[in-house]
DNA sequence: GGGTCCGTGACGA
DNA sequence: TTCCATCGTCACGGACCC
């Protein structure tokens, strides 16, 4: 990929009303709303009301509960082209019948409640805005809703191209007897995508394999083959050419093509053009697909949607269309709008249609960032992105790989071995190099974490990378895995560095796409939602520690003293010596018997930056610190010592010096945490004690602050500052200040540009 | 106050 | 029996540095 028509496009998804949250409630709510607005007030009750069900719901196990299969949120009751006559509700109940007590479940369960829990502070906030707020606010959205109105273009036309069914499609070429069977791309644990004859019986692109089964058990898998898809992409690219040399490519199976001057030229219509240019793709590579033609890109992804499965959607440009197209439009047909926007939008204002973004317009801009808002706004008003893009390249490169979990160091060395391999063969490919390396992990339990380094030289060779990467692994060790990822990122290109890349890539981009010229845009895109802040979260850290202690001894020992980890250092790290070769020691030896040599010495200290690596196991080895203080020399020792304080204090009792406000605010630092969360909370207690005989013993040093930040994070929904960069960074907002109050604004972030 | 780096989450194909 | 992918972008907040 280095195609220099590629681009981050507008996403317009598909939806549905039907990915209700909970049941009866829901519906009833949504027939209402589907006459008319419904007022704030009314609708909050409301939604406390059913949050209030839901949490019953979770607490007693669906029990009470007669359909728990309907508060199971996924991905899969939106509406999607073909799709239509599914009986969503047992496509849910299957899915959520295969999905209970899994891990991943559990996890999602755990994101669930996190954003519930978002939605609550967004309701309070909602409520303590007085009439004066309100008015003030709504002068506020006005004037923005003018502002974007005055910027409204509607002198260009936009084109959006989707194949159809694409992967499944390709195929279907190569295998002809595949025709007319319901069939998937992917295997048992993932599906890319399906036929419309498995789409019939709910299958569809993101599902995993073994529930696709289910749903319908002749289902033919094919395994997904991207040789075919690149190849067929570029043959539609080549048609897509001859309409605008300049489009952009989306993804393998999508563009977006300003078809203004062809139309002018040709004096022909758009309808025209999409009519010529779908079937002219249909000779050139026998695939069908489908087309959307609007003012702007935002709409025109909308509308390729609307007839699907080979069909074409044409919008007028003139703005009363697009009013009233907007106006009855789900929000969740936006692109940048996913599951979470649209649940929180709703939940919280009663938002279901881009026609509310605008009538909310003052909640929206009280609530959220202003580009946040702004985004909004320019949805509801029918805006998107019609500028020329300009050309981008690729920003990173990864590669991750899913395997059974395992907490086998050796093993889990040879998975990032293999990775490393893949990616340095990748990039290789396109003559990269980067000077960041972020290594991604999924634990056992679906909880994602991330570690990156950033180099001062530009790195590419396998060696490297694996050196780097195996330090951060390393450090993450005592850890059960299910995927290990790395991805490189800060390319060199752009100057200085190294001259090769750059222009290679942008030479083997363009040759690539068939042409050249300018593309891409930025557009609008995302709207990332972010939910960060901080959270609860499922600490398996906790468990873990706690879990591993037994068992740590043996663990422990082992990975530093195998020497299975190639001590390296970047920059700073202290010494490597020994490592060059250390790759292919490594994988021998990973096993776990290696062991030997070792050098626990190597890494002793670092002299200062990069700590990395080390600090974050603080928490969860606690207790190996507490037992094996004297080995590690890896760890900074301070934090072995903050260690052994904590550890301690967790260990004994949770003394309560503190409560739950309304059984739902610490009176400590005002962290929410509701009562359903009775880990997060032991959790949240364990790290005030520990706070609290840290003071007593001394002093607030950084090393206190460390232990703050982690303990804290960890306890709430991601551990986000758990890692914070190894380094020293110590400040840390405590977090007790984040709990206090979220600020909502930033609860989304915004998004794109297109207005 | 601006630039960087890091970690996380949302979103999409 | 099996039991939820992979690759990529963007936006932020916090920490750190100057
Ligand atoms: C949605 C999705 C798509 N893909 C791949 C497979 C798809 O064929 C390709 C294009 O995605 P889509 O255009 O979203 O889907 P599609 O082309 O298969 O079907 P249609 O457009 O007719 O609704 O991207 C994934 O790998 N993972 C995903 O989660
Ligand atoms: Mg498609």
């Amino acid at each position: 990929m280095g195609d220099p028509h590629h681009c981050t496009e507008e996403r317009a998804p598909s939806l549905d009303r039907v990915e209700e949250l909970c049941c009866a409630l829901e519906l009833a709510r949504d027939l209402h709303l589907t006459g008319d607005g419904e007022e704030g007030i009314h609708e909050r009750e409301r939604v406390r009301e059913r949050e209030r069900e839901m949490e019953k719901i979770e607490g007693s196990s669906s029990i009470e509960n007669p359909r728990p299969w309907q508060s199971y949120h996924t991905v899969y009751t939106n509406a999607k082209a073909g799709m239509d006559g599914v009986d969503k509700e047992k496509v849910q109940r299957v899915v959520y019948e295969m999905s209970k007590g899994s891990k991943y479940f559990e996890n999602e369960e755990r994101k669930e409640a996190f954003i519930r829990q978002k939605i609550e502070h967004m309701h309070v906030r909602c409520a303590k805005l007085t009439a004066a707020d309100l008015s003030h606010y709504q002068k506020v959205a006005d004037k923005r809703v003018s502002e974007l109105e005055v910027r409204r273009d509607l002198s260009r036309i936009w084109l959006h191209v989707d194949m159809d069914a694409f992967y499944a499609a390709v195929e279907t070429l190569s295998d002809p007897s595949l025709k007319g069977k319901p069939m998937a791309v992917g295997g048992m644990s993932m599906i890319s995508t399906a036929n419309y004859e498995a789409r019939k019986f709910g299958v569809r692109a993101a599902m995993p394999g073994f529930i696709a089964c289910k749903l319908c058990p002749e289902l033919i898998f094919v395994p997904t083959d991207f040789k075919k898809y690149n190849y067929y992409s570029d043959l539609t690219r080549k048609v897509f050419c001859d309409y605008d040399p300049n489009f952009m490519a989306a993804s393998l199976d999508e563009a977006y093509l300003d078809i203004t001057e062809v139309c002018r030229e040709r004096g022909i219509t758009s309808t025209e053009i999409a009519e010529e240019l779908r079937s002219r793709v249909y000779e050139e590579t026998g695939l069908t697909c489908s087309a959307g033609v609007a003012a702007n890109r935002l709409l025109a992804k909308v509308c390729s949607d609307i007839n699907k499965p080979n069909g074409q959607f044409v919008l007028p440009n003139e703005r009363m269309a697009v009013i009233t197209f907007v106006s009855s439009l789900p929000i969740r047909k936006i692109g940048g709008i996913g599951k979470v926007t649209e649940h929180i939008l709703r939940d919280v204002f009663g938002i279901n249609t881009c026609e509310e973004l605008l009538q909310k317009g003052s909640f929206l801009c009280a609530l959220f960032s202003h580009s946040t808002a702004e985004f909004f706004l320019s949805v509801g008003s029918g805006l998107g992105g019609t500028e020329t893009p300009q050309v981008r390249f690729r920003k990173s490169i990864s590669s991750e790989r899913t395997f059974s979990a395992t907490e086998n160091k050796a093993l889990l060395y040879q998975k990032l071995a293999e990775i490393v391999e893949m990616l340095s063969a990748d990039m290789q490919k396109e003559g990269l190099h980067g000077r960041t390396l972020t290594l991604k992990l999924k634990t056992a339990s679906f909880e994602v974490r991330t570690r990156a380094v950033t180099l001062q030289k530009y790195i590419c060779s396998s060696e490297d990378i694996l050196k780097h990467a195996s330090l951060l692994l390393k450090a993450e060790l005592p850890v059960s895995l299910r995927l290990i990822g790395l991805r490189v990122s800060q390319f060199n290109e752009d100057k200085a560095g190294a001259p090769s890349d750059p222009t290679q890539r942008t030479l083997t981009s363009f040759i690539m796409s068939g042409d050249a010229s300018r593309k891409n845009a930025a557009d609008q895109s995302s709207l990332g939602s972010d939910i960060s802040d901080h959270h609860f979260m499922d600490d398996q850290e906790t468990s873990c520690s706690l879990g591993i202690h037994e068992t740590i001894p043996d663990e422990v020992s082992d990975p530093f003293e195998n020497n299975c980890v190639p001590n390296v250092d970047d920059q700073n790290r202290t010494f490597s010596d020994n490592v060059g070769e250390v790759e292919k020691i490594h994988q021998p030896s990973s096993s776990e018997t290696a062991g030997k040599g070792n050098k626990l010495d190597m890494v002793r200290h670092t002299p200062k930056s990069h700590q990395n690596e080390l600090s974050e196991l603080v928490e969860t080895d606690s207790s190996f610190l507490l037992q094996h203080e004297g080995n590690n020399h890896d760890r900074v020792e301070e934090e072995a010592n903050i260690l052994n304080n904590e550890a301690v204090s967790s260990s004994n009792q949770t003394d309560q010096f503190f409560c739950w406000v309304d059984n739902y605010k610490c009176s400590l630092c005002g962290t929410e945490l509701p009562p359903t969360f009775v880990e997060e909370r032991q959790e949240h207690s364990d790290f005030h004690l520990a706070e609290r005989l840290q003071e007593e013993d001394s002093g607030s040093n950084s090393r206190f602050h460390t232990l703050r930040q982690r303990k804290f994070a960890r306890p709430v929904y991601k551990d986000r500052t758990a890692s914070a960069s190894h380094k020293k960074r110590k400040k840390l907002k405590s977090s007790g200040k984040e709990g206090t109050h979220i600020p909502i604004d930033t609860f989304f972030v915004k998004s794109n540009q297109n207005l």
